[in-house]
DNA sequence: GTAACTGCAAAATATTTGCATCCTT
DNA sequence: AAGGATGCAAATATTTTGCAGTTAC
């Protein structure tokens, strides 16, 4: 397991460090996603904020975890797929943010329907942002 | 038209006043999506931040406006549809954000696929983002 | 040894809250 | 006139930046 997580970071040509294992390691467990709040209590503050702010920042460039949109303010992380190469994220995600405990599930098996759009515009990226109420809190 | 905007307000029991209309005329022109920052802006800084903010807030808790979902960080508002009620949006949104100039488009013509959800999760809301480039950066 | 990473301090931004005043109804 | 809305000041929270010390390779 460790050895997988510095197998990333070395793909990506980044140090293998203690906070970058770390939060690695978090995403590994959390299967969903997380976001910098999380990691900060889930780390007891072992690593300075700023720190953390880099490291999540890092691996968004490098394209070891991408960002989910949602539509209250926060800003959430999760692992991104084989297919995410730096900086280019050409893969669909669908996600499940639980209206009540605010868990947010990467729903992978469940495939991006096909979107068309109007003429002019051209699709990097699709995402969808499901809510609702979890298998947990029905 | 000013009269179609006091009809929203008076609709959701709001008082008609200066920002709260600025504001609603400023989405209706906008026909897409803005940003707390697009407002400010837009109304040569005649209302203070706060009065924007609480005005949006007050929006969104009357379904005048719904947030939409962004992977970066910032928080975009647009109008709802009129199936929406205070406080409850069922219905589905598309938009189209352009990663070139950043402008949010509402694509309403376009029909929100069906997500088929694992069991024990229900859902209340589904949004599609998908971004690109749009038809004036292309 | 060197380049990259981290922590601390502080700056810059963004958001929220309290309260007195003003405006809508 | 009364209640709600606004503006200002200030408190909080969030994110970014600079720099010196430390660590990975």
């Amino acid at each position: 397991m460790k050895n997988e997580i510095a197998e990333i970071l070395k793909r990506s040509q980044l140090s293998v460090t203690g906070s970058r294992t770390k939060i690695l390691e978090l995403f590994q467990e959390a299967n969903g996603a997380l976001a910098h709040a999380d990691i900060e209590k889930r780390t007891d503050d072992s690593y300075d904020r700023v720190t953390i702010y880099r490291t999540l920042q890092t691996f968004v460039e490098k394209g070891i975890i991408h960002t989910i949109p949602t539509a209250d303010n926060s800003v959430r992380y999760a692992l991104c797929k084989d297919e995410c190469s730096t900086g280019h994220h050409h893969d669909n995600h669908v996600h499940f943010i639980c209206d009540d405990c605010g868990t947010t599930y990467c729903l992978d098996n469940i495939t991006v329907p096909e979107i068309t759009l109007p003429k002019g515009f051209t699709q990097k990226r699709a995402d969808v942002i499901v809510s609702g109420i979890c298998k947990n809190c029905e």
